[in-house]
DNA sequence: CTTGTGTATTGGTGCGTACAAGTTATAAAT
DNA sequence: ATTTATAACTTGTACGCACCAATACACAAG
């Protein structure tokens, strides 16, 4: 009989004794209904309902005693005290990965966690195998860089099993918008996009471009700041003066539009960048047309990599203030560890970013009076 | 029936094949009696042949295939396997650590092994901390870059431990003296040093300063290779044109000292720096006295670090090859694990450095030939 | 030579039965 | 009131049978 759903008998009864445990229906230390009540239930035989539970148990979320019954795993806090913590991230790249980890470091070593670090080069694929080699060890917790925070998350069901097992997670960066209510820190990208459009908005820039990534939460948020501070200065927005790329054309695309664009002859007096990485090359890109940066045309970054800092040109740009943002996520993964509840939690959950004002952008205001050029600060 | 031992019979039958197995009897791959025949041959039913393989199965001593027959895994049963490799680094700076951290996770991710990252933040009682801990958690392997790795090793005892529990460790960058045998990867930093001096000797530079770190094996190597330029250049090596500096005053004594010189009229052409940060805050140095880089005097950096790349100026440095040097050191200790002894290694412990040529040294040789001005490529 | 086809063999699913061995509540005996 | 026996549960072991599904192999057809 494989009518029910395609699948074998055993397997149909375990998932729903599965649904129902990991659901919350029955909590853990409840008693089954024995053997022959679910034999008659589901109208199998004692030996499939014995198959299913077997399953059950082997995957540690029941506990059958003889003689007594059979019961759901209480996880109860006896904390195993591996003292681990698992960080995954996208990319191990030298941008802004070690501030973050730095964060994450310092306030977890001091409270005698260490860190078992996994990246996912940005793949569902990796991140799903990440997770599931995550439960096989001993891990108390977890931080999670979403890879393409922006695409339906599919392995909801490792996550399903993270809640049962109580380990705790918190997403840093991006989150999966089907998972909004999980505990997450970000940083306020929508109102750094505003920040950096208004500044330029300021400057007496009229004609400002955008370059956004399209496949995570933290482009589609600076695209909506960039979007309000436009239309909050009166200016109509134009989807055309905004280019969105994604991870896997970033070395290329935005340099290609913006080069139709000036090839095009569209006028440009600023350009709103992703993040710094981008402004460089964008500046690169200026540089083949003899443009200057900030003379010709303004650039702002986002980040404030140590690029922004040192680079021929020093680039305005948004403060991201990773280490703190990771010193953040470490301490709501230790209020999870210890039980505190969201609704007492004191750890913030938005940064608010922080316009860094350098030599990227030029004033524009030639009419107006000279003395308040640098006073742009919001 | 408990006539037999006391035990049940699936569990008798499944003891039986579990010694077989680990005894060599049935080797990795052979093919077990089918379950029909091993139901004649114990005069058991066919149900209790197959609850003796299940449990084999969930062991991961066999592994039965569908239509084929039932299978001894090639693993053997042991599978004392963490599969934690622990990474104890100096500090978590965005400056040489990514990529070296990448490195190491490439290789190992590959294999199944997951990083424990731990810091110390140069600090030995810190690295003596860390190691402590590692011993309590269940590490099969390390990867140490040595704190203050110049200075005497007192925690030998923690060592010994390691080899004593067998778990074997390989150094990175430094290496301390008194451990010299131990297996340690790193770069040719005399050779470094050496490339440097000599590039800049080259293009006609006759007073060239030395800043060197004092208490580290590489501080100490690129200051040898210093020296043995200078000298098979037929210079003298004069000890006041070098500047040593500590862990604990790397942000202050540099550019202290080098001002001190500067204010004293010392002629100076160019400087060789211990790395690409002393670099650039002895190129700030420089700024504040109205010396250009490379005009009035030239600098080399060493590490080849976004910052050289991308920085004022681009810098002239040493290009260290972080990923590489992380991804050896890995495959050295991979080599460990799978018992291979020194002799038969064949992974590479000595990085050569490769000097990269770029904006921060002028060619001084007013009175030779131009046209040979570039190709002082070592 | 390749390709399909049938058959035997293998493990996988599912049902039925029976009894063994623990646990617990209850009733009877002390 | 306490102890003890018993009945009525529970899960665990063990056997039997029937059929399904995947694989391997021999053999015939193209």
């Amino acid at each position: 009989m494989v009518s029910d759903s395609g699948k074998t008998k055993y397997y149909v009864l375990m998932e729903e004794l599965k649904k129902e445990i990991v659901s919350g229906e029955r909590k853990p230390g409840d008693q089954l209904p024995s053997e022959n009540q679910l034999s008659a239930a589901f109208h199998v035989s004692r030996h499939t309902v014995r198959k299913a539970l077997s399953i059950l148990e082997q995957e540690g979320f029941i506990k059958a005693e003889h003689g007594r019954g059979t019961f759901v795993s209480k996880r109860d806090g006896s904390k195993t005290g591996s003292g681990n913590i698992a960080v995954i991230t996208t990319y191990l790249s030298d941008y802004i990965f070690p501030r973050l980890i730095q964060g994450i470091d310092r306030v977890l070593t001091e409270k005698g966690y260490s860190i078992i670090l996994k990246n996912t080069g940005n793949s569902r694929f990796r991140e799903s195998k990440c997770l599931e080699e995550i439960l096989n060890k001993d891990v108390e917790g977890l931080i999670i860089e979403p890879s393409k925070s922006e695409i339906l998350c599919r392995h909801k069901g490792i996550y399903e099993k993270l809640d049962f097992y109580q380990i705790p997670y918190v997403f840093i960066q991006g989150y999966y918008v089907q998972m909004k209510e999980k505990p997450h820190i970000r940083l306020d990208d929508c109102l750094g996009g505003s920040l950096v459009t208004q500044h330029l908005i300021q400057l007496g820039h009229k004609h400002i471009v955008g370059i956004f990534k399209a496949d995570d939460s933290q482009g589609r948020d600076r695209h909506k700041g960039y979007v309000s501070a436009l239309q909050a200065a009166g200016f109509c927005y134009d989807p055309d003066m905004v280019i969105w790329f994604h991870t896997e054309d970033r070395a290329s695309k935005p340099s290609q539009i913006l080069k139709i664009m000036l090839e095009e002859g569209q006028s440009i007096d600023g350009i709103v960048c992703y993040n710094d990485q981008i402004a460089f090359e964008v500046m690169n890109t200026l540089e083949k047309y003899q443009l200057k940066v900030p003379d010709d045309i303004s650039v702002t970054g986002y980040d404030n990599s140590v690029l922004a800092e040192n680079g021929r040109v020093k680039l305005t740009t948004i403060a991201h203030p990773q280490e703190q943002l990771g010193a953040m996520a470490a301490e709501l993964l230790l209020e999870k560890l210890n039980g505190i509840p969201d609704e007492d939690s004191k750890v913030e959950r938005i940064l608010k970013p922080v316009l860094v004002i350098r030599d990227s952008c030029k004033d524009r205001r030639l009419s107006e009076i000279e003395t308040i050029s640098n006073s742009g600060k919001v």
